[in-house]
DNA sequence: ACAGATAGCGAGTGATCACTTTTTATGTGA
DNA sequence: TCACATAAAAAGTGATCACTCGCTATCTGT
């Protein structure tokens, strides 16, 4: 009943916070396709003329998602911890944690963009700078991460094998729920991953 | 001039190959949400009704275009001709093989039939047998490939490693010819690879 | 040759898309 | 307090979507 009297520079961020939040939701949940501006206002809870009195096109949008999602991400891969002197097990945790963050929601939306952006050259340019600068914070956490195990000039190759190989596991698992615990096959894989990058030896598994 | 004088089955049969021809093209070029029936119809060079009357939905084209290419997808696997004792080389060569097949034209319409996919219950269903078809054919042909140089009980990991790093690779790689050879990081990353399933023990480059 | 069946065409059809315009609410500066 | 500016809502607008329907063209069995 009594009016919440915010200013108008509140109010604005409320909205674009609301429909940036909706955007993110609405692109894991449903896809690039089935989200559409009338969507994306509706989860938001705010009507299409506000979203449009904020950004000028879907696609700025998306621009403006892409560019939220791609700083939580970098975010949550320098969140990772690294250890001085890991042993195979430490590494294969990390490896374990940057599993989960690449499977989030969030990760899952900058994906969901990317594909797009492949068939659409005005996307494409529209996220390349956040696509360079989420590349090269990578490749500073992956430094950090493993800099003490790995020779220089295989970081980047060890980083896009380690990326490339779980941004392909979100993309072939379908399962409805992204957070369910890893299948044998992916722990064996995490496992030979990080034997990879700890003694370059990983271990054959007798048989019993 | 003169009538064709063809049999309704070789119309029809050519027609619905025509219409999975272009659904193929239109998905691999223009992407999922563009790939609209009446965009299919043009490519193919047929008009809406001929594609309604083949496929009663547009789901029911997708589909038929997965299956499609889910076989020439096996049978490009199934191509990659196996070595009885190969050395590193032979198996980074295979793995470059690997890389073009997993860039082509059939496998990024594969790829984009599955992100679509995955917001979608009724296309993820339509698309599960397909999906495990492939997925046994390719374990097959790992064992062809790699059976004497792992233990079976690795094999799933190893195939998940390599076919999910070069999916990823593909969705990643937003350069518009996906045609294009590999660069230094991607070069450098198979050749690990290759240790990996070779000799598992990747060497150390010396630094000059 | 001819009746019936199948294939293909193209003009619709309602729904929904991104987006616009008009109108109403809500802060802001003087 | 009140003219003004900005934010949000509500009601459009043309274009395009998946899909239908009536018609013609082509083939088939007899």
């Amino acid at each position: 009943m009594t009016a919440p009297r915010r200013t108008q520079a509140e109010r604005r961020d409320a909205t674009i916070t609301r429909l940036l939040d909706a955007t993110v939701e609405c692109l894991a949940t449903r896809g690039y396709a089935a989200t559409t501006t009338s969507a994306v206002a509706a989860a938001a809870g705010v009507s299409q003329g506000a979203l449009f009195r904020h950004f000028p096109t879907r696609q700025d949008l998306l621009v403006a998602t892409a560019e939220v999602v791609a700083e939580r991400n970098v975010a949550a891969f320098r969140g990772l911890a690294g250890d001085p002197s890991p042993d195979v097990e430490a590494v294969a945790a990390v490896l374990g944690h940057l599993r989960s963050v690449v499977l989030s929601p969030a990760n899952q939306t900058w994906r969901e963009l990317l594909v797009a952006a492949r068939a659409d050259p005005g996307l494409r340019l529209a996220l390349l700078p956040a696509r360079e600068g989420l590349q090269e914070q990578m490749l500073a956490a992956a430094t950090d991460l493993w800099g003490n195990l790995l020779p220089p000039q295989d970081l980047p190759a060890v980083l896009s094998i380690v990326v490339n190989f779980l941004d392909g596991l979100a993309f072939s698992a379908l399962d409805p729920d992204p957070s369910a615990p890893p299948g044998r096959t992916v722990e064996r894989a995490l496992e030979l991953l990080a034997h990879l990058i700890v003694d370059r030896r990983p271990a054959t598994e007798e048989i019993p």
